[in-house]
DNA sequence: TCGAAAGGTCGAACCGGTTCGACACGTCGA
DNA sequence: TCGACGTGTCGAACCGGTTCGACCTTTCGA
């Protein structure tokens, strides 16, 4: 393996001299930078990336550290990795992707042997677990997910009280008085995914302002589970007109559930769900939605996480909690409720 | 941050006698052992990983090249990960995944700095353009999906030419006498994703030999398109009783298309997919199917890929091309045909 | 009782980069 | 004409591990 001091001795200059040719980081002669260029061209030269990341501290490299859980919607991980993973690499840095279910450790043994620069955390629960090894690391971290206590790290998610506001308030305007909002599965929450409560709680307050009726339901996360949660809970409440679903698997079930009670969507229903543009179209969704923008997310964090590696954020810079706002994406599966659903 | 000097120090021993107390790569007295360990432990060490990959060339890091195309079913491709990322980590190894568009330069860059001891391509063409740089680099290499050229590297992949003689077989036992194959779209083909042909040239000879009449067709792959495309189909063929299905996106609109059209399956068409098991459920798919088996591929892969980081292998033992054998997964979508579908 | 072998430890070199201080020029102003 | 300064290059040290050969004990067999 052709290594620097080859490259120098090619161009008859010093390993030195060589380093600052490829790297820029001192001055050079223009004739020199490119007897030295040529010669790293010609025997093709690649740095060694332990070697480099051993002399600068850098490795150029980030922690990418998502969770495979069963009790979530798969497809919609896919969103994240591909956001962080397009931005990470615009930005020159590839990514360590770690889906070890032990988080903890995962993370521990990435940052203390410095295989990274930074770390980005996917789905991350209200009180995550992860969070401590982080605030110990040397590496700065960003979260996508809300935890209760931000300190020391950099925080991006969708603004889900406004998305539950926005759910009930579109569907007030349009006269409708009772509605049921199916949510990820309880386990979900109780594992600290507290988006669901944000998301809830704010549409129940929401429809309280409005005088609505609003059903409030965990759906489960897997075919045909949440199927029967569906047909069981139309069943329950004949009078509700609008339903909206912060449930990726009930979202993807519905319309086979529709179908099967002939319901029509909007005239017998309207539905809102929450989820992203792309999933909409891989599962052919015809339900407006709030936008839940993964690879926006995905974006932020990296490259927020990138300047505070680089530092260009001033050390002054305190540590940010951005939300995204949540747009509605009008598929024309609300309208006016008729009196009755049956 | 603490470095093996430091734990030495404690430990009262020199560097060497720390690593080799560590590593177990020399014997060393269980006393000292002992006061090593316990330094490392209280001092809370940890290898820096550059370091050690300078010294010993191996990172214990497995690139994995997936590509995100627009024009493949995105969910598949999560199952893929998930495999890789599970074994590699029970074997001791990250992974550094790269979904750059441009994989030959990924991969070059990769290989080159000697960031990973392997690599697991997905997603392999028949004329790969990644082959020649991983044949030129020194790392071994693992491939799922066949490629023309095995030579050099470890492949592994369904096999597609099996499951097509399956799908055809299965169906014409029972009777059927005209029937649909729908593929992935032309540009999978063209970009050389040769399962496509490899599975339809073996289901046109499987019928011609059984006297069947095989229809075969490119489908979208993207809503709404392949909705249309199967509606289309069904309009063409009015004497087809039978669907077999090598599109993901296809087997995942056929549910709406059909109910649309009030055709049920079995009573009036038999239908059989090409997807894995995880992939029928995520979307409630009822089509009894060959088992893709995304996961195993992905464990074989890097299975077969350490054995060779780690020359458990003979160098005599020659690289390896293995097919998994299609299971038919039966979830009741077939039957004898009646006489006519409409 | 002596020598060889085995077991355990040490110091030094090495992996392949980067970076610091020193130095050799040439240029410019006083 | 001299010194200060800026520019470009070099040698050496360093990052933090691993590994090789040498050396010192101890043990064992002849």
């Amino acid at each position: 393996m052709v290594n620097i001091g080859d490259v120098a001795r090619a161009a008859g200059v010093a390993r030195s001299t060589a380093s600052y040719a490829l790297t820029g980081k001192r001055a050079v002669s223009d004739e020199v930078r490119m007897r030295v260029r040529q010669a790293a061209m010609e025997l093709g030269y690649t740095p060694n990336a332990g070697a480099r990341a051993l002399a600068t501290s850098r490795s150029n490299v980030i922690g990418l550290l998502a969770q495979f859980l069963p009790d979530e919607f798969a497809p919609a991980m896919l969103q994240y990795l591909q956001g962080v993973t397009d931005t990470a690499r615009d930005l020159g840095y590839d990514i360590l992707l770690s889906s070890d279910a032990d988080g903890r450790s995962a993370l521990k043994r990435i940052t203390d042997s410095r295989m990274v620069d930074g770390v980005v955390l996917l789905n991350v629960a209200e009180d995550d677990d992860r969070l401590p090894v982080l605030r110990a690391a040397l590496q700065p971290g960003a979260l996508v997910g809300l935890p209760r206590d931000c300190t020391g790290v950099d925080v991006f998610d969708l603004d889900f009280e406004e998305a539950g506001r926005a759910m009930v308030e579109h569907l007030a305007r349009l006269g409708h008085r009772e509605l049921i909002l199916v949510s990820q599965p309880e386990h979900v929450v109780e594992r600290g995914g507290a988006y669901v409560w944000r998301l809830q709680n704010a549409a129940l307050e929401a429809a309280a302002a409005k005088g609505l009726t609003l059903h409030t339901v965990f759906g489960a996360a897997t075919q045909p589970d949440i199927g029967r949660d569906l047909n069981a809970l139309l069943d329950a409440h004949p009078g509700a007109t609008g339903l909206l679903l912060n449930n990726e698997a009930a979202a993807a079930a519905l319309p086979t559930v529709l179908r099967a009670r002939d319901i029509d969507v909007p005239a017998d229903l309207s539905v809102i769900g929450r989820y992203s543009d792309e999933f909409a179209r891989t599962f052919s969704l015809p339900y407006s939605s709030i936008e839940s923008a993964p690879d926006r997310l995905g974006r932020m964090a990296v490259r927020q996480l990138v300047r505070r590696i680089e530092k260009q954020v001033p050390e002054s810079d305190p540590y940010v909690v951005r939300f995204v706002h949540p747009e509605l994406v009008d598929r024309g599966s609300t309208a006016a409720p008729t009196a009755s659903r049956q």
